[in-house]
DNA sequence: AATTTGCCCATGGCATCCCAAAGGGGGTTG
DNA sequence: CAACCCCCTTTGGGATGCCATGGGCAAATT
């Protein structure tokens, strides 16, 4: 469980981490709230912003193209970023190579409006298939925004994988082991 | 790979990068907008503008060949002169030579008119088999111009190299690793 | 003279801003 | 315990401004 623990001892560090899903509807504009708890996290991580404008954050389109929108928070950015220009010389490394492909080319940068509001475009709308309605679901150091009913689905086949037939039992028995 | 290396860390705060991508009519004259976001980019970037004029940037027709142009804002392009002159000596240094080749050879400076276009001569869309319409796409320090059909079937391509038939569940837990 | 090049203005559509109303949850008060 | 109120959040609509695009005109080039 070496894997575990690495996980859990960072979140451990994270003060803060998007968590949770919730429904909001798109109106004829094109325009959704962010979740209240999403957007102070979106707020508070946005170092570049100037006084008064909204925050900004990244939507990337790519990563489960055709399925759902992944959100990162400015600050995020950045740090993905420098990790690419860092590492600028080594193109045979292929991760290195998805991240500028999902943070840099299927990525846009997008900034709130004065009530907390994104505005999806036509076409980040239809990249996710997004229609009158989106579901947040939180990911710790990002979220995701999918098409609801995409969303349910998405989660049968999750959690079919990740628990099958388990007793509900066993769930709480990997929270102890994994929180102690 | 020292000379990229060096390159890339010089880049500032990296809060402005081309990110995204846009496709933008290219009209009877050969004019093309720059889109919006990537035009103050441009603009931000070039100190040696004199007040009124139209920013400047270098458009690369060299790297890839018959296939996209590549655009510097005219700070960058200093930067990659200087790196040029100072290590002048190193003919032997291949990417040194490669640098020289695309930057200096193989590109031309463009001014961008009142109102933000770029104007693509005949010379420069036969380069990149451009016609009716530019694909815009960001990347990082840089952005590309691409004939759109082309960059669709190169987008093909790169993500099955990139990322193969993985299983979308994958693309996530590739962030959730990247971002920690 | 004909074509190109650069600058200006006009227009339609889209994105952003401002203002306002509805909805919900929690706490308070009767 | 129930009814009420208040604040925060979500949602809606109107108006404004910016952006992509097209066309005209004049200067420069051939």
């Amino acid at each position: 469980m070496r894997v575990v623990h690495a996980l859990t001892s960072q979140i451990r560090s994270q003060t803060e981490a998007f968590r949770g899903e919730s429904r909001n509807k798109i109106d004829a504009k094109g325009r959704v709230s962010i979740p209240a708890e999403f957007r102070r996290i979106i707020e508070r991580n946005d170092d570049g912003r100037a006084d008064g404008a909204g925050a900004s954050l990244t939507i990337c389109y790519g990563p489960r193209s055709q399925e759902c929108l992944v959100g990162f928070t400015a600050n995020e950015t950045t740090k993905v970023d420098q990790i690419i220009l860092e590492n600028g010389g080594e193109f045979d490394n292929i991760d290195l190579r998805k991240l500028a492909y999902m943070f840099q080319r299927k990525a846009t940068r997008v900034q709130l409006d004065p009530n907390g509001r994104l505005h999806l475009t036509a076409t980040l709308r239809e990249e996710a298939r997004l229609e009158e309605a989106a579901t947040f679901a939180g990911m710790g150091k990002f979220f995701e925004i999918w098409n609801p009913e995409l969303y349910e689905r998405f989660k049968e086949r999750t959690e079919a994988g990740l628990f099958g037939d388990e007793p509900a039992f066993e769930h709480t028995e990997f929270l102890t082991k994994v929180t102690n």
